[in-house]
DNA sequence: ATCCGGCTTGGGAAATTTGCCCGAGCTGCA
DNA sequence: TGCAGCTCGGGCAAATTTCCCAAGCCGGAT
């Protein structure tokens, strides 16, 4: 390997919004050492776009069409675990960073972090350190210490995901859609997650993911 | 900068996440034409800039914490009626465009656009033409329906104490009773409000309901 | 090595709800 | 008088929800 610091740090930017893509690119290159070399719009190419280019740094939002983001992390991971992911979305709950982690990211950044941040984190993480921005540390902080879990501590990954997109106001079928399974599979989930926490009404299910900042309204 | 007319278009951004913000500023001010004069990341503090800068046209996000963005729209039309405002969000439902345009919005266009799609966009709200990206165009000519007015407007007392029930989680059964109704009567107007406002998902009720505080979460 | 438990994925079948059509009573208004 | 709109509900096919079950996979415990 050659020496990054040198050369700079390639970045693969990994987000379904043209516009927002195109501004990242900017303020990313303004900063002189940071160089995007390719872009990805799902994460189904963004592996491909991984391969193609080898970046330093793959910079991904998880909250995508398509497969769910954190199995962009695991798919990259699984076949080049030398990747350095930075994940970095408006998402902020606790549930979601560990699940990132755990995937294999590297480090997370919500956008409502300053561009500094951003920036300094994807150099933190191109040297392989480990990297979040302030609130997320804070939430990590405050959920390690909390006896009582929050209820989306009881649902897994695949759970939380289409909890969100269904209080974000997807049908059964575009969920399915979205995230390659059977109508079926995500009726037995909305099922599931309903039993699981305890609501008994897909009003409250929306409230619910509300309240736990998995949606915003 | 003295004729602004000649000189280009002035811009306020509303977004709540600052690199978000700072990469529409620099694909914007890449058209030439286009200038963001001020900045805001919160609709509390939008109409502030607005009345300080007097741009010509508003970009903002509507799904941002504390005050929902229709209010800020209608905060803006309210005290300066001339106000041209872009909605520019990830959310494409038809309900919600409908509330922003009728909130007094002059365009309405998602992330998923291209950025000329965007930017064009600007343009033609600053001339005082209303606009928008070719899958909201899509949507509303879907949903093809009424001539607006807020979108409560077209409920009837019943229909609205049957929403705001049914957002607040509770049952058909449960607002059968409250309403001493009969079940069948509340499933009919269950869905008389689905199709009069648009909604195609019951997360969407709610979350219209919530955006037009009849409920809060 | 094996077992256990949890996650993910779906089938099946009964129960319920939705989607859409209808009619009827009531009110206000022209 | 008549029209228009809200309120209330029946009917019925189609879709969805509700449960229960099974199989594959994986990680941790024995």
């Amino acid at each position: 390997m050659n020496d990054v610091a040198a050369t700079g740090i390639s970045v693969l930017l990994v987000d379904d919004h043209p516009i927002v893509r195109q501004g990242y690119r900017r303020v990313l290159e303004s900063q002189g050492d940071l160089h995007v070399v390719a872009e990805a719009d799902n994460a189904a190419d963004a592996y491909g776009a991984f391969k193609a280019h080898d970046p330093d740094v793959v910079v991904l939002d998880i909250s995508m069409p398509g497969a769910s983001g954190l199995e962009a992390i695991r798919n990259i991971r699984a076949r080049s675990p030398r990747a350095r992911i930075l994940v970095f979305t408006m998402h902020n709950e606790a549930v979601l960073v560990k699940a990132a982690f755990s995937a294999g990211a590297s480090g997370f950044v919500t956008k409502s972090s300053e561009p500094s941040a951003v920036v300094n984190a994807i150099r933190s993480v191109a040297r392989g350190e480990r990297a979040m921005s302030d609130d997320i540390a804070h939430i990590l902080a405050e959920d390690s210490l909390s006896p009582t879990g929050s209820v989306l501590d009881q649902l897994g990954e695949r759970e939380i995901e289409i909890l969100r997109q269904f209080a974000g106001g997807a049908t059964t079928e575009e969920i399915a859609t979205h995230l390659n399974l059977s109508v079926k599979t995500v009726q037995n989930y909305h099922y599931l997650i309903k039993t699981k926490t305890g609501a008994r009404t897909d009003a409250q299910l929306v409230r619910l993911a509300a309240t736990c900042g998995l949606t915003r309204i």
